[in-house]
DNA sequence: TATGAATGAGCGTTCATTCAT
DNA sequence: AATGAATGAACGCTCATTCAT
């Protein structure tokens, strides 16, 4: 049936997640992700043709859930302003309320070959465009510079973001993510103007 | 003698450096390590207690190196401003002249463990400190504004620096590494007057 | 089928056995064991934790079964000579009867490390209670002296009964083992009374 | 000079025995025992041709000085079984005596191949042929049993010396080895009479 | 669908021995 | 005689993947 196919399939996805923030990749066996899912190592394989394709949908499930909310959110806002804080907001309240996801792709995940490596790159690949899209917004309101390099703008802001999440999950967490926002939001906005 | 001592150890990491840019960070054996420095497997052993301190000493000889430059370029400069289009200015160009130092650092290296990861750490640290002595001596200068937050503010302009270059490999090195540097260098200085 | 289980266990064993006796312990690799037994080497790992485990194994279940032997046929005797004189008749015959055991636990699995060595203790330690357990009754039965120290005795029994067997095997099994067996218990008895 | 290389080859042997009793047989590298030596691993080569010449070597000159002082004790005596009591004596005295001998010889030495279990034996040979006169003399004073087996007896003697002496070690040296020798010479001269 | 026993390729590391100096 | 840097063969163990049931 479609619906316990479902039902596996997120049982699975959900006890790699736990497993890979309870071990670490190199500590994250198939045989361990089975056994904590509740089924036998080969019934993995009729869900996922490759290891990596658990730790690939891992990312798409999760994050990919993370970037509609990303286009939810944004709708809404009234200004290019307005809507690149809703972005910063989102993206490190969402992660400092799920520390193990946070844990498991900014810590572990990277930790990959270079075919996962680019998976991962086509997941974040929207949230960069949905970035940029607001750049673009920006400038046509007049809110940025008219000379700004968007492309390399979006990476900018993408990368201080990736880099404050990274350092505070480092950190052990000893300071609220989202105290950060406000803040970072400033340093954009100024440099954006 | 202590010259082919260093030799030989020289000979070793430049070997690990173009084995791991071709080969990837899990496709480079010690065997094959040890064959591109033309040494036996065993003597590799002679000058790396394990196979990770290659990689470890690779980043601090390497890296460190880089470090040093830092240190050099900013301390000729005469405002704050100037040290920190300097530091962008060796970031960028350093890499772009050093594609295999850049790919195996931005790329291959970060698949590694957490014993690695840590030695990784330790080698970027004074890198950030430097970039935090010249906010500091910015905001003194009255440069910079009073209330930039400072831990916040070095994680921003490395996390930027690091996925531009990050981006501009996976992308194919199809664009001038340092022809970034202006555009981003302009983008830090707004956000932090 | 926990009987196929066996079968592979007891398969691995006896492979164990064989190729220990005809390659010595130090030529006995995991890789020529799994060969002999028919199965990949990884299959081994599936039913003994480490190589080692193989060996203890092979000492418990084969020598562990003679202890057996030895109650059972100890009981019967009607005194502690008689009983005396099965033990060293089992004990001789036994080996003499099972050339490739004999040579792998006199000779080769000697060569171990500390760990086995234990483990080989524990198993030979029931045996060594067993004649303490007839000297004791000897004495108790006054056929033998009262003044025998038991912990040195059995030793000395022990000792005696282990040097014929390797002294047997070195010298390439030119005689009867079992042929010893009433010179040996003679000597034995006469000490003891 | 004669005399000085004999120096160096005695000083590898004393190393040998040190680090061996130290570290026992497998963690006993050429390296480890140069070091102790105070020569280079080279050197060692000079005197020895393979590793297990060493250990052969530690085996004839500390056990064969042993057999020597065995003839010499045994050659006072008046009767056979002074002549056993002596050789006793002296057995568990100059091992209770010379500890690291008696660890190295009883335990870590027989964690060896074939080849060099060989060369033990024929160390031992001639201590077991001295055995052997003693039971002759005996037989021939007629202090001794006319239908000992001469051949198998001194195995038994052997064998029961042998494992006193393993036992002792194995318990942690609990007891005094020489306090052993009176129960133990009746247990053979009631077996001899 | 589901199982889990079986597979076997793959690799870091040690250390006895050599040999140029 | 002495050195010690260099050699390179050798092997236990893991784990992603398969497939008979």
């Amino acid at each position: 049936m479609a619906s316990r196919k479902m039902d596996k399939y997120e049982l699975i996805l959900e006890a790699a997640l736990k497993v890979i923030a309870e071990n670490g990749f190199h500590g994250s066996q198939i045989s361990k992700i089975a056994k904590e899912a509740g089924v036998a190592d080969g019934t993995i394989y009729l869900y996922f043709k490759k290891k990596e394709d658990i730790l690939i949908s891992l990312f798409q499930e999760r994050l990919g859930g993370l970037i509609a909310l990303f286009h939810e959110s944004v709708k809404d806002s009234a200004s290019a302003d307005e809507a690149l804080r809703t972005v910063c907001n989102i993206h490190l309240s969402e992660l400092e309320n799920n520390v193990n996801l946070a844990y498991v792709t900014q810590i572990e995940l990277r930790q990959s070959n270079l075919e996962l490596r680019v998976a991962i790159g086509n997941v974040v690949k929207p949230y960069i465009q949905l970035i940029e899209h607001i750049l673009e917004k920006g400038v046509q309101e007049q809110s940025f510079r008219a000379d700004l390099d968007i492309k390399l703008t979006r990476l900018l802001i993408f990368g201080s973001l990736d880099e404050v999440v990274t350092s505070w999950l480092i950190s052990g967490r000893k300071y609220s993510l989202i105290g950060q926002v406000d803040k970072t939001v400033e340093f954009f906005l100024r440099g954006l103007k």
